[in-house]
DNA sequence: ATAGACCTTAAAGTATGGTTTAAGTCAAGG
DNA sequence: CCTTGACTTAAACCATACTTTAAGGTCTAT
């Protein structure tokens, strides 16, 4: 019988709403529908939402998830493309994970600072010891006069 | 004599209209200006940027963001709640790469899947093979009826 | 048979994070 | 002197991704 759009919310806590947007605009295939033209979902529009949710979360933009859904309704003829598009994919995701451990390194180094100040109650002192560990660019001067933590 | 606009844009990446953009919504506080009213930013406004980049790239709304740097302009009695923004936002970076981590594997399963659908000509084939492979859900019967990759 | 819950649609509205435009100021070079 | 180029502002505009609204259909219980 088929899933109703309230298990739908309820199984992925994707809004109703949204649901009908992705629908709309072609990330989802029409879904089925009973003779009150009210949605029913199968298994495998579970699956697809799944995949939608993924490929959203890693910044897919939804023109470009669209284009990926209709390449897989139309059959082995479009393999090649499909199999470029997540490489595509997995590799900005790598560069991405990345990206973000290196911010992480940055803010792991602004908590430190921060410990350091709470503890002596005076940003002024942290700085004084926080030149001691902080990795120091190239335009650093003697003076310390760039060490500027915010 | 500080930094031009040009040369901001040219060091950090950033946008003219951006930096203006930034400065206007209260990121970057107001930047000194010369005898007539041009931009001269110093070594410290570059600190701000790059603070301002690491926190919108791990997802800190600019709001917060503003939040953040006003409480910086207001000296040692703010140290306490900078510090709480700081470890919360490390908290969310944590997460979201782990979440990241757990999206990778869901694309690393779709390429290999795509891998050998390519090298067999047949997504049939490759579900066929496919089933071996792929961690099964609860819901996975013994017909393999919800086995859907796209 | 009437209320209330839950579904439908198309269209308008919203939030975020900028970018573009129009109109003007200023300094330097020809 | 006048053009060129870089800067300034406020305000309008834009893209993305939804969310809300308004108007209406259908099922269920009282």
């Amino acid at each position: 019988m088929g899933y109703s759009i309230r298990q739908v919310v309820q199984l992925t806590g994707i809004p109703a709403s949204t649901l009908r947007f992705y629908e709309a605009k072609g990330l989802l295939a029409p879904v089925r529908r009973n003779c009150n033209g009210v949605r029913e979902y199968t298994d495998a529009d579970l699956e697809r939402l799944g995949s939608i949710t993924c490929l959203k979360n890693t910044r897919m933009p939804i023109e470009e998830i669209r284009r990926f859904m209709e390449l897989c309704g139309q059959g082995d003829g479009t393999l090649q493309k499909r199999r470029e598009m997540v490489r595509a994919q997995q590799v900005a995701l790598e560069k991405r994970i990345y990206e973000l451990q290196q911010y992480k390194e940055h803010i792991d180094r602004k908590l430190r600072y921060y410990d350091i100040a709470c503890a002596s109650g005076s940003e002024a002192e942290a700085k004084r010891r926080y030149c001691c560990e902080k990795p120091r660019a190239k335009q650093d001067t003697v003076e310390n006069k760039s060490i500027e933590i915010v």
